[in-house]
DNA sequence: AAAAATATGGAATTTTTCTTCCACCAATGA
DNA sequence: TCATTGGTGGAAGAAAAATTCCATATTTTT
């Protein structure tokens, strides 16, 4: 008898019958899990909709577990099996319907929530909508394609941002590192970012990123890399941002302001898009 | 013979994939089906979702009519038999309906071109939009509160996260400071980190951030600070987060990923407005 | 280091669900 | 009225899915 009996540490009485509970439930003991079990737990956690939809089989090919694994989670909360597990989660499916489509018509609406906080909240989830629904509107494919190509073929991929931008740049060096791509941050704490710069050169490229009030460090840089010939693709806000006329290709990515603060969404899924659009180029040898 | 063959007015070609055409294939001649067919057709553009969650014979029931029925309802329109049938409405369900599905398709649409790399830039602009809706939908707003209360009340803000969260304390670092609050980044190039933290008590705080696969320097630091009695906001990802237990308040950021690359425009302006509420908090005396 | 307890993968089995089929009914037209 | 055509209910069969079971691997305890 290696099953039923006073098993382990399984969950007696009742399951949750909500989503919520059974999450806590889960994340009440980390670590006190199996490992395939943790693992199985973690992806139901993380991929709610597909437990709710899929069937065993194919939620245990996702999870990369067997589906006897599904069972035994389901039954070590309680469950009865996989199926009653489910039905948890297609609960939840069918009542964040109407919840959520309230919630977000609330928000766009914006009528001051409870609290000054929440309302605060609620506006840079906004003010970042807004500026994804209308940076994506017009952003131009045809110049991020040239673009690309410009990056896939340079040597280094120098990238320069400072102040409000540099999360930016930050982001940007990990995605092109984790993508095998070399790129040099110019953001030297010993202040030789002008040395480095100095190293670059027309078979190199630039990611330049401003936004007004243009960070003059920034503008500096981006002369002294225009002046060596090497091709820079900037980030900016405007047709008068000094790096237009500096740059090769430059992408306006006009976002929205709350409460005097810009968000940076917009941005940052460009500059998400960009070492992925590279990295491929690269691999289909563009 | 009365099935197949030169059957009544069965419709041909490929069936509609989306539920919106199909809705418009129902109502685009009212009378026309038979009395059981258009039945079970008007129960199904009625409880969409009890199609998409419930079995033949649970619908069927339902709608007062038999699962054959179903099924020959399915095939009447060019479906294989229920189950296909079904997989319009699961879809539908799935990337949750009405104002939200019709504004990713205009992201959709709205970035032109055919290229691949148009298809990218697509792709995570619209995973920064269903993030940002999701996230923002189930954002728990005295959570928020009670987290801003903490950071107003610390003295001194350690904010930690690596890798690819690392952009989010860059953020937060910016703004903080420019709001005139003091923090201090643990990211010591000089490895010091730990030295850095010890310095925290209780009358600090601490926001960290970290995303699977989480970073073990960032839950190491974490560790240690909750250890010092630190209060600790931490972003994350899932309830599962090795975050979650250490966490005085924490906030359940589920980035939607595309090609593999996670989003991060929605912790970007949860990053956003945590600094500006603090300050608001601290201005009017909390 | 050995023994016991627990966890896991995968095949076999059971259960549920879907689909087909056929007999019967209702409507239409000769 | 009768014949024909299409529609319907319900049962039988087929397919898919969930669950159980057991041999093997791993971990924990003694």
């Amino acid at each position: 008898m290696n099953d039923r009996g006073p098993e382990g540490k399984a969950e007696t009485g009742v399951p949750p019958r909500s989503f919520d509970e059974l999450r806590q439930m889960i994340a009440a003991k980390p670590g006190e899990l199996p490992r395939r079990l943790s693992q199985a737990a973690q992806f139901a956690l993380a991929n709610p909709d597909d437990i709710a939809l899929g069937t065993a089989a194919s939620v245990a090919t996702a999870a990369g577990v067997q589906p006897s694994t599904l069972i035994r989670l389901a039954q070590h909360f309680g469950y009865q099996g996989f199926s009653d597990f489910q039905t948890v989660f297609r609960e939840r499916l069918k009542s964040r319907a109407s919840v959520y489509e309230d919630r977000l018509r609330q928000i766009e609406t914006d009528v001051a929530g409870d609290t000054y906080e929440s309302a605060l909240l609620n506006g840079f989830f906004r003010a970042a909508r807004q500026s994804l629904d209308g940076v994506s509107a017009s952003m131009d494919s045809a110049v991020f394609g040239s673009a690309v190509s410009v990056l896939a073929k340079a040597d280094t991929i120098f990238l320069v941002s400072r102040r409000r931008a540099y999360p930016l740049a930050a982001q940007m060096a990990y995605t092109f590192g984790t993508l095998g791509i070399r790129t040099m941050m110019v953001d030297s704490a010993m202040a030789v970012d002008s040395e480095i710069v100095r190293t670059a050169g027309p078979r190199d490229a630039a990611v330049v990123c401003s936004f007004a009030p243009y960070t003059p460090a920034t503008i500096g840089l981006a002369e002294e890399l225009a002046e060596a010939g090497v091709p820079i693709i900037a980030i900016t806000d405007s047709a008068l941002s000094p790096l237009a006329p500096l740059a090769s290709h430059w992408f306006e990515v006009a976002e929205q302001a709350f409460n005097g603060f810009r968000s940076l969404s917009a941005s940052m899924a460009l500059t998400m898009a960009l070492p992925v659009a590279v990295a491929e180029r690269r691999r289909l040898g563009g």
